[in-house]
DNA sequence: TATTGGATGATAATAATTATCATCTGAGCG
DNA sequence: CGCTCAGATGATAATTATTATCATCCAATA
């Protein structure tokens, strides 16, 4: 089973091609752009840390020292929407607990966080005789597949059927 | 690629059978088998939700209405530390934002919760030529891999490296 | 350059979780 | 069975992350 960390280099590369065309896809998609949204996008490219907004904060403040951390996550929060950032996983505002303690996996419903456990037996061979990953020590993993269940798929129109925050 | 969801039968018989040797864990693991923490486990294992501690918090206030919140989140963490329970995922403390919107995965540090980024070629046809799982139409998917960090080995002993909550 | 709708900064509000501490109780022991 | 006490709980304050509000600002367009 292939499985790799992606380097650094190629990580840069990808960052820089996406921050050339940044300002013109912002404009295609009717959003100003401003110095501060071009430092947090530049901030987030820069970082292969999947930093939280408070790192995007920090780091941004060195050449806007004034600009506020509302902005800043109101910011992230946009370019997640229009498609130029994500979260590394969607079930981040409050815990979920689970009492199956069996590896498996879940899908969530992206509109209303509804998880359903599902078994992929080929996925547990994944790690399978791979203990180490450049500096990781491996234990386990977790698959979250991203779906929209029925419920909000046919409230689909209406803006219904969602709780969480981000 | 076999990916089924776990039926609610198979799910209420492991919860039953997890649920009748839970007192006899808990007492060889040295914890004190209170009736809070009867319900709390019973309330998680009767549901297929992935509850929030909120959720179990209000299931258990049907029975034992003078319970604390507090003692839900205590308990509910008691039981993730000594294997009763999970978290579905880790990475649920605050969000972790990302510039690359490549289809990639990620290994985290269970520690200082660091996060790289990983390529699984065979891992994006696992959703291949599926579209529905059960009620769910299906999106996407993203893995997120379990790991030590070389710091975090090294400083093993010494209880530092983490920031997060949970 | 004047207009203006969206963007920002300051700050209050909300929500989830954790900390604190006085009180209580499950479990081992006689 | 009642005694003891480390660990558990309840009440509540504190903390942290995020979102809401609103007056002001400014990027884009004409
Ligand atoms: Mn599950
Ligand atoms: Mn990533
Ligand atoms: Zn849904
Ligand atoms: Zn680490």
């Amino acid at each position: 089973m292939e499985l790799q960390l992606v380097s650094e280099g190629r990580r840069a590369g990808y960052a820089a091609r996406r921050l050339a065309e940044f300002a013109e896809r912002c404009r295609k998609g009717g959003l100003a752009v401003t110095p501060q949204r071009l430092a947090i996008i530049r901030a987030l490219l820069a970082s292969a840390e999947h930093p939280r907004a408070d790192a995007i904060y920090a780091q941004v403040r060195k050449e806007h020292p004034h600009i506020s951390l509302a902005t800043v996550h109101r910011t992230l929060e946009t370019l997640c929407e229009i498609g130029e950032a994500r979260k590394v996983t969607m079930l981040h505002d409050s815990a979920r607990y689970d009492g199956n303690v069996m590896p498996h996996h879940h899908v969530v419903c992206v509109k209303c966080r509804r998880i359903r456990d599902i078994e992929i037996p080929e996925l547990e061979r994944i790690l399978d005789g791979r203990s180490e990953l450049g500096e990781f020590t491996l234990l386990g993993s977790s698959l979250e597949i991203h779906a929209v269940c029925d419920r909000c798929n046919s409230r689909r129109v209406r803006g219904r059927g969602k709780r969480s925050r981000g």
